[in-house]
DNA sequence: TGTACATCAGTGAACGCGCGTTCACTGATGTAC
DNA sequence: TGTACATCAGTGAACGCGCGTTCACTGATGTAC
């Protein structure tokens, strides 16, 4: 058991690990620090040379989970970011919703961190921006109100999907939503239209 | 203090008004036997006489949020059932954003609810089928595909303006999200055209 | 209609338990000389 | 390069507290006769 300081970074660096993990897989109130603390293979005590609180750790388990979830969702597998259809696949696949553990972190926690402190709200906020970014980018337009409507729809499928407990109903809604979007014009289209 | 069986009714209905906000309130971990009994103005040990335990008072308390919250999303102010414009208009408001205690459960615990057990995912999805069946119906259309898409992008638009800490972002994601479904096609328009 | 009694909604104390946080301590790390 | 010492990551016991649940008890309700 080293005290260094690169071993501080790597034991700091396995509890928010576990916790992005454990917050996606059971909500913001499931991550209790012993617990979190057993999970990273050190003893309860040592939780405060780490964060100030638990309130603390929430913000950073989030961040960390939104990190993972994005780069998970975007570039899964290969390497570059996709094009639109690509992502929107992606994104509303039988495998993302079945893996929340390791998945977006908007879609697992949209309705547990709309009530949490302003500043838990902050930290999605700031992804939740870049994702509409993203998004419009992929769509190709800089109409950010199509793009909006396109994270609604994905996020609310993933999510409304995660609760049905009829597997075709479940499917069916993942599909609904991608067919959807995947009928939206984008730049691609313009384009096409043009010639 | 009453004993009667008509005192019990009302106790019963008082315990679950209080549930089914305090979960749409603060989320389905929030919900304490103690806390909740004290709002009703009863004692916490009475709590066995009407429910079996918390996991069940939280089953029973969802499908009272969620009855609620429809009778409010859907006929908020009137009466009859409206129309499909009316009906995003009123779910996709400023006031149903900043009511969670009172709107709709499905936007409110969407993401609470994905990870419950099999019993409680129950409850919800049976609400969910019934809201997509309605959307299809005020949209004049037997395609249900259309309606579980908008279902999502309502959903999903209402609990992401909650989490925005920026109003005018928060603003502007509702707005996005309406305007897109309202330019969707519906029966009527598709009535309009074929004239 | 009046009396005797079983029922049971609600009370309040108690239970074992796990929570977040504090703290005195340990020993390896890393710096000063 | 070697020694002395301050730092501090991590340990493990302890804290006060609130949790869900149980239980003996109470007294009004509602039924049987």
């Amino acid at each position: 058991m080293g005290h260094s300081q690169a071993d501080k970074a790597r034991s700091h660096q396995r509890i928010l690990d576990e916790a992005a993990e454990q917050i996606r897989r059971d909500g913001l109130d499931s991550l209790g620090v012993a617990a979190l603390m057993k999970r990273a293979g050190l003893t309860h005590g040592g939780f405060y040379a780490h964060f100030a609180s638990r309130a603390a750790l929430i913000d950073e388990a989030l961040e960390h989970a939104l990190q993972a979830g994005e780069a998970h969702a975007i570039v899964a597998g290969g390497g570059k970011p996709r094009g639109f259809a690509a992502m929107i696949r992606s994104y509303l696949s039988r495998s993302h919703r079945d893996s929340p553990r390791t998945g977006c972190a908007i879609a697992a926690l949209v309705s547990d961190v709309g009530r949490a402190d302003a500043s838990t709200r902050d930290v999605m906020s700031r992804h939740v921006d870049q994702y509409i970014a993203r998004m419009a980018e992929s769509l190709g337009t800089r109409d950010e109100a199509a793009a909006m409507a396109a994270v609604s729809t994905v996020v609310g499928a993933l999510a409304l999907s995660r609760v049905m407990t009829d597997p075709k109903r479940s499917d069916a809604m993942l599909r609904a939503a991608r067919e959807h979007l995947l009928a939206m014009p984008t730049a691609t289209d313009a384009r096409n239209a043009a010639d």
